[in-house]
DNA sequence: GTCTATAACCTGATAGAC
DNA sequence: GTCTATCAGGTTATAGAC
């Protein structure tokens, strides 16, 4: 998670483990079978929220508005780390990955699209979900930039976050609003 | 700029280079004297359209969310990798190299920091600069998943982050009257 | 400046004792 | 299951001839 695939020695994750060399490969036989087991896991962290979300018949879409940027928000305050570990690894060797999550029925079929579309059919409504994701998880893929933009430490970025809960619905909701 | 820094062979970079691998370090002296040339050169690349556009005190707060828009847009396409790679190697070796930008004074001291504050005083302008940017780059950084969500060829991408340049200014405009 | 050859080290993986 | 020792191959960097 925080050196990525390539900078990783599996001598230090035994280390840090707390077992032996030997024993991390009589475990998982190889480093790239030991990856594809945590990418898998850390794809299904980062997504699986979303995906429940979206697909709920239940909620209307401004409740799917707040529900995502408030789960997102506490999820990777948690862990900041996590979407630029899972996006710059599928660039390097995880595209096949991405084709196993089904992304294109999960998305395009569910209820959130659905009712954006409904809400704005002139407008492709992978526009709006690029837009509430951007708005959402690339503060944590940028960090060391805002902070440094911002002058935040760790607890001003992460009030600044907190703060994000409720003005990226209300923002969402004005740009479907605007014609 | 495909692989990042750990996964690159300096062998590969002077084959594709067409020279030697010798010759590459007679000229580069080791791979990070090299990598910290391309890494500076890159966060240019990335960062000195903002910084000049942000910090020109001739055009409104309208005018510079189009710049920007465009700007961006018009770059990524023409560089789609270039943000992943600035992201992922600042979290894995380059947080020095931030400092060295002096990214808080350029943006606080920024002409579009301050028509941002003047416009919204109850909000830190930061918000706005982290959704613009969001709505703007994250869709380069998290290509293959909206390419595989959209169902979308690599044509159909662009033309999508083509829409984007008029969608992206209106939409901050409206961000910016909703209270 | 440019190349070949090689040093010196690192890394993933396994053999084999317990 | 667990460990020590080690192999086999790869990687950065340099020595030294031209």
């Amino acid at each position: 998670m925080k050196k990525g695939y390539a900078a990783t020695r599996t001598r230090d994750i035994a280390e840090e483990a707390g077992l032996n060399l030997a024993l991390l490969n009589y475990y998982f036989r190889s480093k790239e079978k030991l990856f594809e087991i945590i990418m898998t896991e850390k794809m299904e962290k980062l997504l699986g929220g979303l995906s429940s979300i979206v697909k709920d018949d239940a909620t209307t879409l401004e409740k799917k508005l707040e529900l995502l940027a408030t789960y997102y928000i506490d999820m990777l305050t948690q862990n900041p780390d996590l979407p630029i570990f899972v996006l710059s690894e599928i660039r390097n060797n995880s595209d096949h990955l991405v084709e196993k999550f089904q992304f294109a029925n999960l998305i395009q079929h569910s209820s959130f699209f659905k009712q954006l579309q409904v809400n704005r059919p002139d407008v492709n409504p992978m526009h709006f979900i690029i837009s509430l994701l951007g708005s959402t998880i690339f503060p944590f893929v940028a960090r060391p930039l805002f902070q440094a933009a911002g002058n935040l430490n760790q607890k001003n970025f992460d009030i600044l976050m907190e703060e994000r809960k409720k003005l990226i619905p209300k923002w969402i909701r004005a740009m479907l609003q605007t014609k």
